[in-house]
DNA sequence: CATGAATGAGAGTTCATTCAT
DNA sequence: GATGAATGAACTCTCATTCAT
C-alpha cells in the first residue's frame, strides 16, 4: 500500500509543529493501510497505534475515535485525487484528451486503493443527512472537475448536450470502477491501456459498430438498389 | 426487503425433509435480511436466530458458521438475479431489446439489494483461490446470459465486434451499479427509466452528439448523389 | 459481608428454573459484596463474575449492565429491609415499641450494609425524574412502616401532631444513620444499645433535663393540693 | 459553587510566594467545584486543570495526586466550616441560641456541599488508622464548638447531663444531614427554616405532646382561678 | 434433532500520571 | 518552575460459537 509506508522518521525534527504533523502523518497512513488491509471493522485500533509507533492512547490525542480516525483517512485520499485529477486536467486542452487522462487516473486509484472506496460507500451509508457530511463534499469536490469538462465539452459539442450529465458520470466512473473491481477479483493488474481506450471508444461511438455505418447502411442500401435498378435497366437496354 | 418476507410455515408439512427445507428457507431468509438492513459484521446470530423462530445454536446446524451462512444468501441471491435475467432474454429476439431487459433487472435488483453485492464484493476479495470459490462462479453464470447476448449481437453486427467483450460488461454492469449507489447514497430512487434510457442510448452511440453522424450523412448524400450521377449517366449513355 | 457468603451450591438442583435462580442469586450476592467491598466504581465486573462462579458474558445475560446490577443489589437489600420492618412492627402494639424495634432494626442493617446506602444516595443523586426511579419507591415503601406508626401515634396523642412527620423521620433516621456512621468509622461496633436507649429517651424528651420537668409537675401537683386544702380551709374558717 | 469561583489573578502579585499561594488556592477551588459537580471520580485531573488555568503537570507540582487534591479540598471545606461556626458560637450565650446557630448553618453548608460530606465519609472509610488522618483531626476540630457548647449546657443543666454527649451529637448532625439530604434528593431547597424550628422544639422536649405539661399548666390555671374566688370570698367576708 | 444458557477473547475508549522540553 | 504530549493499564460490554440437556 503506497500512501502509508515504513514511515521512519527521516530527520528528526526541530519544532514541536513538525513533530505532531509528522505524528498524525504516522497515524493517518497507519490507519490508512490498516483500514485497507483489514477493512474498517478488521483493523484494530491497537494495531494501527503499533503501525503508527504511537502509544494506543496517543490515537485519541490526535482523533476522537475510530470513526473519525476514518474520516481523516478518506479526507486524505480525496485530497489527493482531487489534487491528482486537477493538475492533470489543467495541461489539456482537448475534452476527450481530459477525460482519458482522468480516467486513467481514477482506473489507477481505485486499483490501488480500491478498500478506501469500498469504505467509503459502505460507511456513510446509512448516515442521516448524508449530504452535509464531510464525505459526500468530498467527492462532489472531486467529481466537479470531470463535471466541468463535460459541461465544457457539451457546449463546445464535444458532447451530446442532450444526455444527462450525471448519466455521463454514472458510465465514466461506473465502468471505471467496475473495471478495477474486476482487475482485483481476478488479480490481474496489467489491462490498464486496453480499459482506457475500449472506455473511450465507447464513449465516443458507442458499441454499435459506428453509427456511421448504420446511418450509411440505410443509404447504402436505397442507392445498391438503385444501382440494381440501373444495372437490370442496362441489362435490358442491352 | 422483499426476498426475506415473514416466512410463516403456512403448511405444517409432513416430510421430515420438507420440514428441515423450510426451516433452512427461513433461516437464509432471515440472514438475507439481516445482512441486508445490518451488513456482515453488523447483523448478529441471535437476531437471525430470533428472525427465523430458530434456536440460536440450530444455525450451526444448518450452517457451519456466520461465513456459510452469507454464502447461502449469496448463492440463493444470485440464483433468483441468474434465474429472472433467463426468463425475461428468453422473450426476447432483439440484442438491444435484451440488453434494456437485463439493465432493469439488474439496476432494480441492485437497489433493491445493494447491501448484499457489497457483502460479495468486500467479502470475498481476500480469499486465495477466489476463482475457485462458489461466488465467481455463481457471478460466472449470471454474467454468461449477458455475455452470449453481447456475442451474439455481435455476429449479427448489432454491436462492434472488436469491442472486448469483457469490457462492454464492464461498461454495462459498473454504470448500472454505480447508478444504482448514486440513487442509494441521495436517497433518490425514481429515477430508473432515465438511467435506463440513457444507458441505452449511449450504448448505441456513445455520448458523442449524433451530429457527427449528421456531418457523415452528409457525405454519404454527396457520395449517394454522385452514384446517382454516376447512374444517369450511365443511363444516358446507353 | 453476611448476604454475600460464599454461595456453595449446597445441593445440585433439578429443575432448570431452579438453577437459574440460583446463578442470578449468586450473581446478586458477588456484586452485592464488591459494591460493598470497594464501591461502585471500584467494582470490577470480572471481579464479580469470579465471584459468582461464572463467566463475564454471563453477567450480562442476566443484567443489562453495572447500573442494573446495582439496582438489583439495591432492590434486594430493600425489600429484606422492608420485610423485617414489617415483620417486627406486627408484633407490637405500643408506638414507642416499635419506634425502639425499627431503630434498632434501622441501626444493625446499616451498620452491616454501610456501602449500600452510601451507594443509594450518591448514585442515585443525579437522576432525572429520580421520584419515578426504582430507588426512590423502593425508600417509600421502607419508610411508609415509620410513617404510618408516627401517624397513629400522633392520633393516639403519643406523639405531638403538631410537629411535620417527615421532619420526625428525618430525625430518626438521621441519627441512627450518623451513629452507624460515627461507629463505622471508628471501628467501634458495641455500643449500638446505649445508641437506641439514647435516641429513645431523646425522642421521648427532648434533651432537656427531664428530671427537671418531672420533678416540677410532681411539685406543681402536690402544691396544688396544699393549695386546694389551704383554699378549703380559707372556706371552712370563714 | 460559591467557593471556587472563577479566580481571576485580579492583580499581578509581585512575590513569588504570593504568586504561588494564588495558583494553589486556584487549584483547590478547580477540585473542589470539580468534585462537588462530578464526584470524586468523575472529576477529571483535565478538567480540574483547565478551571485552574494551569497545565496538567502543574498540578502535580502542588499536590502529590488525586488523593491529596482531595485530602486539600476537604481541609479547606472544613476549615471555613468550622471557622464560621466558631465565629457564630461566640457571639451567643444561651445555649440553645448556640445550637440553632449551629444547625443552620451546618444545614445550609450541607446542602450547598453535600458532595463534599460524601466524600469524606465514603473516601476515607477504609482507610487503615483512620483516626490518625486528616480528616478524623478536621472533623474533631469541627465538632469540638458544638461538643463545648453542649458540655457547658450541661453544667448549667440547660441539657440533661445524663445523655452521653456524643449522641447529642448523633442526633444532632444526624438529623441535619439526613434532613439536608432529602431537601438535595427531592430537589426541594426552601424548608430550611421549619428544618431549623422542628429540629428546636424536639431538641428542647422529644417528639412527645408538650400535653403533659400543658395539661399542669391547664390545672394550676384552674387553681388560680379558683383562689382567686377564694381571695375574693375572703375579702367579701372580711 | 433442537435448544439456549454459558462462554471468554477481544474490542474501543478513558484518564491519572510522567517527563523531556 | 511550568508545560502538555505521551503513555498504557484497566475498564465495560459484545457476540460468534459450543455443548449439556
Amino acid at each position: 500500500m503506497s500512501p502509508g509506508e515504513a514511515q521512519a522518521p527521516e530527520n528528526t525534527p526541530k519544532t514541536r509543529r513538525e513533530r505532531v504533523e509528522q505524528r498524525e502523518n504516522a497515524i493517518v497512513a497507519a490507519a490508512h493501510d490498516a483500514f485497507v488491509d483489514m477493512g474498517f471493522e478488521g483493523a484494530r485500533m491497537a494495531d494501527i497505534a503499533r503501525a503508527a509507533k504511537v502509544a494506543e492512547g496517543t490515537l485519541y490525542l490526535y482523533f476522537k475515535n475510530k470513526n473519525a480516525l476514518l474520516d481523516a483517512v478518506v479526507g486524505r485520499f480525496y485530497e489527493r485525487l482531487t489534487e491528482a485529477a486537477q493538475d492533470g486536467v489543467q495541461d489539456r486542452a482537448d475534452t476527450f484528451a481530459c477525460l482519458e487522462f482522468l480516467a486513467r487516473h481514477h482506473l489507477v486509484s481505485c486499483i490501488r486503493e480500491w478498500r478506501i472506496l469500498e469504505l467509503v460507500v459502505s460507511r456513510y451509508r446509512n448516515l442521516q443527512h448524508y449530504q452535509d457530511r464531510g464525505p459526500y463534499q468530498l467527492n462532489r469536490r472531486y467529481v466537479a472537475i470531470f463535471d466541468s469538462i463535460v459541461s465544457l465539452g457539451m457546449k463546445r459539442r464535444d458532447i451530446d448536450p442532450s444526455l444527462p450529465l450525471w448519466m455521463v458520470r454514472d458510465l465514466f466512473y461506473g465502468t471505471l470502477e467496475y473495471a478495477a473491481r474486476t482487475q482485483i477479483l481476478r488479480g490481474e493488474q496489467a489491462n490498464i491501456a486496453i480499459v482506457i481506450d475500449s472506455l473511450m471508444s465507447m464513449l465516443r461511438s458507442g458499441i454499435a459498430p459506428g453509427d456511421q455505418a448504420a446511418v450509411e447502411s440505410v443509404d447504402l442500401e436505397q442507392i445498391s438498389r438503385r444501382l440494381e435498378q440501373v444495372a437490370a435497366r442496362l441489362e435490358n437496354t442491352t
